[in-house]
DNA sequence: CGGACGTTTGATCCAGCTCAAACCCTGTGG
DNA sequence: CCACAGGGTTTGAGCTGGATCAAACGTCCG
């Protein structure tokens, strides 16, 4: 296998993950917006594909069902966030809406546009994008839960851009089949995080922290 | 992020791993071979790449040092297969040779002759690339060991194109580190194959096994 | 023959899974 | 305004797969 490659921060040429805000000028013209339902199924795994979507508000899980009926979720997307390329006609993974979700929809026929050369930006973006889940994947392989669950909550405070507060708007299910544990252990591993001291929580779904305290657990 | 996209086989255009046996009679315009002895390092993570490399026999891995000291395996590479593609200018993985092994050693610039548009067939192979170390990762995680072995010898006889046989190159070590379990655990799961009866051992590195028996497994 | 690896096997321990129950919050309808 | 239903979350108790530590066993080669 050759799964070893990367692009560098200066390689991304083209803002797949926009700032959230108020959508561009020129989003209308890409394409439709659609509102999906909380857990509304935006696609499901061996549909055909066609168009490619950018989240305009809202949260979309990406996830694949295993054999042994385990769900795992890939990744969350959020706000100014593109999902969906593939270079050929199916769909390997599923995508659900978490919340209620502004998504639009962009139409896109992978291998041809990018065998034009049109998209060989998006191509190197997505390949960085890859190198980013490899990476993780292979980093939360040999962490215990407590570190899994600080690596998430570190993720989403630094995607979210607020060092000091994250609003999660997955329940803990998600966030266990995201980390590759079961509901109650992340249950658990916020309890301890809290017993530390290095979270409070403000209900189950608002995280206060402080990043270099979480960061010092890994 | 936008980490699941795929490529289909009829995207394969160029041929990164092609079939063992003799070299092809271009090789030699391609680049110089060298040879490596056994756990000879090829390259480190972080140093500045600038080739490629197509092994002509014996095997390579690919892994990463993670901060608790764990060794990550992430690629296995045989005969015909080639490796060590970076976007950027640094290696971020590093690779080994598991026994005396003849590399092709191909000058290739990343970045540079990527946005040309002339190894666009490479990159798009690359995605599959990383598609399917990303599957394996997700699969994986949620496997018990004796499943993790399972699915590492229908890989290995897979690649080996052999359905009856594999010749192991590498020790148990370097399986555990690929699999994400400890080398104790290894043995003990190829002790519980065998007494299953759906592998034969001939010595430690010698598996013989029917792929049907062993697919049921899953 | 002896030393160095690599592999197997044994014994013990514990993190996380499973099953189960209690708890909490929010919306709904009497 | 309260009751209550249903989903999400927390907490508890017990079990177990795999890690860890340790020792024996093979095998190759100088």
């Amino acid at each position: 296998m050759l799964a070893h490659i990367s692009v560098s921060a200066k390689e991304s040429l083209l803002h797949f993950r926009c700032p959230p805000g108020k959508p561009e000028a020129n989003d209308a013209r890409m394409g439709r917006a659609r509102s999906f339902g909380r857990n509304a199924e935006i696609y499901g795994e061996g549909e055909s594909s066609g168009n490619v979507y950018k989240v305009l508000s809202g949260m979309v899980r990406v996830y694949k069902l295993l054999q042994d009926g385990h769900r795992q979720i890939s990744d969350f997307h959020m706000a100014g966030d593109m999902f969906g390329f593939e270079l050929d006609q199916e769909r390997h993974f599923s995508a659900e809406a978490v919340v209620p979700t502004k998504l639009l929809c962009i139409k896109w026929d992978g291998a041809g546009e990018i065998r034009s050369g049109a998209y060989l930006r998006q191509l190197l973006e997505l390949v960085k994008e890859l190198r980013q889940s490899q990476e993780r994947l292979l980093l939360l392989g040999r962490k215990n839960a407590l570190e899994r669950l600080v690596y998430f909550l570190l993720e989403m405070a630094q995607r979210s851009g607020n060092s000091r507060t994250i609003e999660l708007a997955m329940p803990r299910h998600d966030i266990a089949d995201y980390l590759g544990v079961t509901l109650e252990t992340v249950s658990r591993s916020f309890a301890e995080l809290k017993a530390l001291g290095v979270i409070k929580l403000d209900g189950a779904r608002r995280v206060l922290f402080d990043r270099n305290e979480l960061a010092e657990i890994q």
